[in-house]
DNA sequence: CGTAATTGCTTTTTT
DNA sequence: AGCAATTACG
């Protein structure tokens, strides 16, 4: 304990205690932004310089390959030595996972060099064989199917050991089985078998489990709390033998779990692993006092958690805004203006982020953006490598790499169109079913009989030949494909935006593959393993739109947090029972913590849907978990009297409305919800009541329609009574129209 | 048999 | 708005 205790300098006692146990397992709770990164690359170091430990005898798994390569810049800087490649084992569940599988398919039945399916590959082949078995994608949504089937796998479920009580599970227990033999005979893996195969690996072959259990004398595991069941039996395999295993995470920061993310791992951790020391981390070095008072008022509203109360040494800080808009648009364009003023008064664009529950809602704020001429960029939604075009190139690199990529091929067969119509690649389809082949073998057969297949054969073939004889780059392999296949051609002549867009996507994806060096089955995988927050950033001093799930683990400046209402956050679909409803708080809290300096929120009175049309909203019921005094209330003078929410809030000065019960603690005052007075009032009101009409109440007598509130069945009434004014609820009776306006 | 244009349906979150 | 199914046309 000498040389090296400078290294434990700037740590707080306990991130200190956490870096320097090293005896046997160890939960790290880590608040947000309690230096848990800080821990563990000091952690890494520590065991590297005080151990002498070399790095490749430490696995550390992170959430994201920036993370992890982070991890490994800081822990060089730390220690002071550089590492190649092949001894880092900092990296992703995954990557770790495609890691030790490619040194071992072969054990399990796999060829060495198998291809890792995406999401949307894996869509496709559910959709082909619900399509095969002739089964109504009305009775089984193939997405459905596909999550049904993802589900199964997380549970280490088989299709035959799936509990079948339904014939939508029968379905799935069907199309499930049929899946996994088309990836088998495909020698491809999805993302969930990287995890089952390795665990299969590690389970059913002891002398490479020892091998890696005496490889790895140290495992540490980040975000421990969105780890499923695999990954969980993994780790515990890989650190039976040593028990140094060491894993940082926080409960309240779990919103995985439709992914099979197990909370219980975290919770049962002292359990699981007998001995295993906790520490916690509470001080937070993040944010200000309000933003943290703000973030730990919402979370405790959680019954499913370990208590602890995160502290900060930072100021006050300002008030959090609460901007009441009136619709998206309206919400867009205060963040976009506030925005503008951030960036004018010094703040760097960098240190700006815009957050969001769904996808769908960065189209508005994009559109508002490109208005006030900010930069930013959008994480997520289109993934880069899940744009049209680049998966094109990506099938067709695929396919020079195996023939076995039935995906792959039916993919690009006919992309750019080469006249091998629907009919034929389904004749091709039917033949690989009765003979078990890829298809790319039976097009070869079909080939002398058709010469547009032939060609397509020819292309492949010839590509994959001078590929090899001509020791092409990657970045050459893609240009060749680019204008062999006929797909530069075709998106010039198109000659649209788009189009440039698109090829100067695939001059972006040449690029890519420059920057590592990598193979052709290295590169392949590292696409498909790519994380949201590796994606390559072209500009700098930009905002960032994201989703709340994107933006764990990240940190900004100035945070807007967009859409605090009810069917936003908690999203509608995650309504049906109290676990959902936790999760939605957690998700609710991320957002909140991103936050070093500077949060605002909004909400929007009127929200339009595509399948709705524009909607009266409620505010979130986390709103009215915050306390009112942290908090300042803005309103927008857009809002106009049509706005029941607005209304409240300016003539009555209250702040809260939307819930019928608001936590008293928090100092908000509540109303009755207009949710609620709308949808009763749909099945009392005729819907065509409009303002000015007379209008006669068995309780209150005649008045005057003053406001219409919603629109169609979900219609409501204020109503001026002489020189009172109420909002007409059901329960008041039936209203009769007396005259109209 | 293949392609282009038109209509219809759908959206939570992601490795 | 973006993709699949359907229709119209060559």
């Amino acid at each position: 304990m000498q040389t090296d205790s400078h290294l434990l300098d700037h740590l707080n006692p306990k991130q200190r205690e956490a870096v320097e146990y090293v005896d046997g397992p160890l939960l790290i709770l880590a608040g947000a932004g309690s230096g848990k990164t800080r821990v563990l690359t000091h952690k890494i170091a520590w065991l590297v310089s005080q151990y002498q430990v070399p790095l490749y005898k430490i696995l550390a798994v992170t959430f994201t390959n920036k993370a992890a390569k982070e991890m490994v810049e800081r822990v060089e800087k730390l220690v002071g030595v550089s590492v190649p490649p092949r001894d880092q084992w900092v990296l992703t569940f995954h990557s770790f996972c495609n890691k030790i599988l490619q040194r071992h398919a072969e054990l399990l039945g796999y060829q060495k060099a198998f291809v890792i399916y995406d999401s949307g590959d894996q869509l496709s082949v559910v959709k082909r064989i619900l399509n095969d078995m002739d089964i109504d994608p009305k009775v089984a949504k193939p997405s459905s199917v596909q999550y049904a089937i993802s589900d199964a796998k997380n549970k280490l479920l088989t299709p035959h050991k799936m509990s079948v009580d339904s014939t939508f599970q029968e379905i799935v227990r069907n199309v499930y089985a049929e899946y996994q033999d088309q990836l088998r005979r495909n020698n491809a893996m999805d993302f969930d078998d990287l995890m089952i195969n390795a665990l299969a690996l590690l389970s059913y072959h002891p002398d490479i489990l020892e091998k890696y259990q005496n490889q790895f004398d140290y495992v540490l595991i980040d975000e421990y709390q969105d780890i499923n069941l695999p990954q969980y039996m993994i780790a515990e395999k890989l650190s039976e033998k040593h028990k140094r295993l060491f894993v940082v995470g926080d409960g309240d920061q779990n919103i995985y779990s439709w992914r099979g993310a197990n909370m219980q791992n975290i919770l049962n951790f002292e359990k699981d692993f007998p001995r295993a020391k906790v520490i916690l981390l509470e001080q937070n070095y993040r944010s200000t006092t309000t933003i943290l008072e703000i973030a730990n008022a919402v979370i405790r509203h959680n019954k499913m958690r370990t208590d602890k109360n995160l502290w900060t040494a930072n100021g006050e800080g300002e008030k959090v805004t609460m901007f009441v808009a009136s619709n998206e648009y309206n919400e867009a364009e205060y963040i976009g203006k506030s925005i503008l003023a951030k960036i004018e008064s010094g703040t760097d664009a960098n240190e700006i982020a815009v957050l969001y529950r769904t996808n769908a809602m960065s189209r508005v704020l994009e559109e508002m953006m490109l208005q006030y001429n900010i930069p930013y960029r959008v994480y997520g939604g289109f993934r880069f490598y899940e744009r049209k075009e680049i998966k094109d190139i990506l099938a067709y690199l695929r396919l020079v790499f195996s023939d076995q990529d039935d995906v792959a091929l039916q993919r690009v067969i006919n992309v750019p169109t080469r006249k091998i119509g629907k009919l034929t690649v389904e004749r091709i389809i039917l033949t690989s079913q009765q003979t078990k082949d890829p298809l790319m073998i039976i097009a070869r057969g079909e080939a002398p009989k058709n010469p547009s297949i032939q060609g397509f054969i020819q292309l492949i073939d010839g590509l994959r030949a001078d590929y090899v004889t001509n020791n092409w780059s990657l970045g050459e392999l893609i240009d060749q494909i680019v204008s062999r296949s006929g797909y530069k051609k075709w998106l010039k002549q198109e000659d649209s935006q788009e189009a440039i867009t698109r090829l100067e996507n695939i001059q972006e994806l040449i690029t890519s593959t420059q920057d590592g060096d990598y193979n052709l089955e290295e590169f392949l995988s590292m696409t498909a393993l790519m994380t949201q927050q590796d994606e390559p950033s072209a500009l700098e001093h930009t905002v960032t739109l994201m989703t709340l799930h994107s933006a764990k683990g990240l940190e900004y400046d100035v945070v807007f947090l967009a859409g605090m209402e009810e069917n936003m956050l908690p999203h509608q679909q995650s309504v049906d029972s109290p676990e959902q409803i936790e999760e939605e708080r957690r998700l609710c809290y991320v957002g909140i913590t991103r936050a070093r300096h500077e949060l605002t929120i909004s909400a929007a009175s009127h929200r339009n849907t595509y399948y709705e049309g524009s909607r009266a909203q409620d505010m979130s019921r986390f709103f009215f978990e915050m306390p009112a005094e942290r908090i300042k209330v803005e309103v927008s003078h857009k809002a106009g009297g049509f706005n029941h929410m607005v209304t409240v809030l300016r003539d009555e000065g209250v702040y809260g409305i939307g819930q019928a019960t608001a936590p008293a603690v928090t100092g908000w005052r509540a109303q009755s919800s207009p949710r609620t007075i709308m949808t009763e009032a749909s099945n009392v009101f005729d819907s065509d009541f409009s303002v000015g009409d007379l209008v006669r109440s068995p309780v209150f007598g005649d008045g005057v329609v003053v406001q219409t509130i919603g629109h169609g069945v979900g219609i409501s009434l204020q109503i001026k009574f002489g020189s009172t004014t109420k909002l007409i609820l059901p329960k008041y009776g039936k209203l009769e129209k007396v005259k109209a306006s």
